[in-house]
DNA sequence: AGCACGCCGACT
DNA sequence: GTCGGCGTGCTC
């Protein structure tokens, strides 16, 4: 019997597939790449996923183990899915088993055969739909579940009831035996057939719809950029529909904040298709069954965030990827990866349309559209009632400031108020100040872990570092100089409410970020109150500037933009410039125009100029070309590598061994800076640090990382190094 | 990462 | 005596 060998994908942090035997006396023909197995791995039992079947090995009979069990007959995963997880894990450099694990959801990952649960559907009969509320004046709950039904037009599942927040079995039953309501079973691949509100296009999204329609069937990046209010959903949801009535799958990647039920609602309510929905807040099992759904074609639609870009689809046909530029498609920790950057790899790989949209696109995307590589698409109209907010400037030099508000802007919030309009105040950072500084000596509070200064959180006393979380009371006197005239420099979200507060006693304020939405829900709850009109003025950091509409805010200040123009880190001029453009784009609704006062010590920056005055895209193709001219990548190909350590000679020690691993000439393409002491330090008694190996192009990095991490792996045991990776890429492939 | 093995100090 | 701290090594 020939001898036949399986290489798996083992869910451990180790960069390694590892070979087992199959099962004693089975068939080769049993086994097939994409089927998952349990293995016994060291002393435990893992899943694992069946890469590929060799006919040799270089271990010994001895030390390989069979497999314990074979969890799928027919292979999971095809091999396009399974070709890109391994993409990832080798463009991300880590384990292929984790990213596997990554890519399944809990649930899958460990059961023997996840199958769909089949849905009961309801929808309004004939009789249903002739009904008038009037007729069910006696039985509000029916009534409640009458109205819900109604939005819908095709036959909907019951968790549209979960809104309503109280039983709806009872009454639901009820209407069933008066047959107003029809119940049915969700089938596979259910394509209901509604009649879908028609909205006519204009010019510029009918152009951009005939485009992406165009490139049906064929890899294509388009960057959808339109400013708010240009119609962009709209855009996205007339090719959707062109898409599946082909009868193909449409994959939708939004950021964390902006998938909300309504939002969900809205495309339910206009696509005529099964949709599944997968973000965070659900629970394993939902999570399971969006997957489950979207992989057997049972759903037509996926609305997710971040981690929904691994799902496999059965039919795919198009692949829309919103607010572009965000930050949150950006997993920030252990497998690093950028939901944009899988997803345009998965369209490629299926050869199939990409559409990402934006109005404030990443530098990277305007590079990709200059070299060709994306389409662009422009949406410049806004639609009917959206009206352009007016942006000012307010120039802070030698202006009396109270407590960093400027009079002018004091004496508009002063105004907006008294019309019952509300007002947004942008604060870069949270807490009071973001630093502690002492009169006599000039001494400031640094975090004793990291480089970075302690921000002065003052209600509660404490000096808190928000790169390690390390905190300590603050000093009454100075730790250098013992004088006790400490004060806290720069502003924060706290010190501006609390200003705000002394200025305008009698105005509720409400203040947003990190640490006020902190516990579940909150956020909801602070929405909920500024629609309803409870917060007057708000105040936060960026966290305010996604996704929410608030109509009756007409005025919107930012309090400090200064540190974004100036920063050694280009990015943040990027950063600050996509929060000023968004944050325009909210200002003022409908018959309003919004007002936006920037306060500024720097009125005449030509990148604050140029973006005032000649809008977003403009600053961000100067922003590039004088990338170019300075000879800079148009963007940085970084890795970084977070490495504990003993001390600074020990990183020392580390860094030259890892550049000894590697040839002087493919040195000179590498930038190394660092070591710099990181951020979070778990343990005690180990310092972190992070190196950042910089290349003006991709592959001298990546060649670079292929080298030196097999080695490092082989150091990790002696100096028990453990590191992680984030690149920021351009180009693909 | 987990988990075991093994070598030292401080307790009933 | 041995309990448990963590430094070191290994996972097909």
């Amino acid at each position: 019997m020939p001898k036949f060998y399986l290489n798996i994908a083992v869910d451990t942090p180790l960069h390694r597939i590892f070979d087992y035997l199959p099962i004693a006396h089975s068939n080769r023909d049993t086994y097939a790449i994409g089927q998952r197995v349990i293995v016994s791995f060291g002393r435990q039992q893992k899943t694992g996923v069946i890469l590929a079947i060799s006919s040799e090995t270089t271990l010994s009979n001895k030390q390989l183990k069979p497999i314990s069990e074979l969890l799928d007959n027919k292979p999971l995963l095809c091999e396009q899915d399974i070709a890109l997880y391994k993409w990832a894990s080798d463009y991300y450099h880590h384990p292929i088993g984790e990213v596997f694990a990554q890519a399944l959801p809990k649930q899958v990952r460990s059961t023997k055969s996840p199958t769909v649960t089949l849905a009961t559907l309801y929808s309004l009969s004939k009789e249903g739909d002739d009904l008038h509320e009037s007729d069910l004046k006696r039985s509000p709950r029916q009534a409640a579940l009458w109205k819900q039904l109604q939005q819908f037009n095709n036959p909907v599942a019951s968790d549209v009831f979960a809104e309503l927040g109280w039983d709806w079995r009872s009454p639901l039953k009820s209407m069933v035996e008066k047959s107003w309501v029809t119940v049915s079973q969700e089938h596979v691949a259910a394509t209901h057939q509604i009649q879908s509100p028609s909205f006519t296009p204009n010019p510029a999204q009918q152009t951009a719809i005939d485009a992406i329609a165009h490139a049906q069937d064929c890899f294509q990046t388009f960057l959808l950029d339109g400013v708010t209010g240009s119609g962009k959903t709209e855009v996205y949801l007339q090719t959707i529909q062109k898409i599946i009535t082909t009868g193909k799958q449409v994959l939708i990647l939004l950021p964390e904040i902006t998938l909300t039920p309504q939002l969900a609602k809205r495309f339910k309510q206009r696509l005529a298709a099964q949709m599944v929905i997968s973000h965070s807040g659900l629970n394993d099992t939902q999570r399971a069954q969006a997957w489950l759904r979207l992989k057997e074609g049972f759903a037509s639609i996926l609305l997710g965030t971040r981690s929904a870009v691994f799902t496999p689809m059965k039919n795919p046909g198009l692949i829309i990827l919103d607010e572009e530029h965000d930050s949150s498609f950006k997993q920030q920790e252990g497998f690093r990866y950028s939901a944009r950057d899988i997803a345009i790899m998965r369209a490629r790989n299926y050869g199939i349309p990409i559409v990402l949209g934006t109005a404030t696109p990443s530098l990277e995307s305007l590079y990709n559209v200059q070299t060709q590589r994306f389409t662009q698409l422009v949406l410049t109209e806004r639609t009917a009632g959206a009206s352009q907010p007016d942006i000012r400037l307010i120039d802070c030099r030698n202006q009396q400031l109270n407590n960093h508000l400027s009079k002018p802007l004091i004496k508009a919030i002063t105004k907006t108020l008294e019309r019952g309009e509300q007002v947004i105040l942008f604060v870069n950072r949270r807490g009071f100040a973001p630093v502690m500084m002492c009169h006599g000596c000039g001494w400031v509070g640094q975090c004793r872990r990291c480089d970075s200064r302690m921000v002065v959180h003052k209600h509660i006393n404490l000096l808190r570092c928000h790169h390690c979380g390390d905190e300590h009371a603050i000093p009454t006197n100075c730790p250098d100089c013992q004088q006790p005239e400490l004060f806290p420099l720069g502003l924060g979200t706290q010190r501006i409410e609390e200003t705000l507060s002394t200025l305008f006693p009698h105005t509720p304020i409400t203040r947003i970020d990190r640490d006020s939405t902190r516990r579940k829900d909150a956020m909801q709850t602070v929405i909920d109150k500024v629609h309803e009109g409870d917060a007057q003025i708000l105040v936060g950091t960026q966290m305010l500037a996604k996704g929410h509409h608030f109509p009756n805010v007409t005025l919107v200040g930012m309090a400090d933009i200064d540190a974004g123009l100036f920063s050694c880190d280009f990015r943040a001029s990027e950063r600050m410039a996509q929060l000023i453009t968004q944050v325009s784009g909210r200002a003022g609704r409908e018959q309003k125009a919004g007002r936006v006062l920037i306060q500024t010590h720097h009125p005449d920056h030509p990148l604050l100029n140029t973006l005032i005055q000649r809008g977003y895209s403009n600053f961000a193709a100067d922003a590039l070309s004088e990338r170019q001219q300075a000879q800079l990548p148009p963007y940085h190909y970084q890795a970084l590598l977070r490495v504990n350590a003993i001390d600074e000679n020990d990183i020392l020690s580390f860094l030259n061994e890892v550049m000894q691993l590697i040839t002087p000439s493919s040195q000179q393409d590498i930038n190394v800076l660092g070591p710099v002491p990181a951020p979070m330090l778990k343990r005690a008694g180990r310092f972190r640090y992070q190196i950042l190996f910089e290349s003006a192009q991709r592959k001298p990095l990546h060649q670079f990382l292929r080298t030196i991490l097999p080695a490092i792996e082989k150091l990790k045991t002696a100096r028990r190094i453990r590191w992680s990776i984030d690149i920021d890429p351009v180009d693909l492939y």
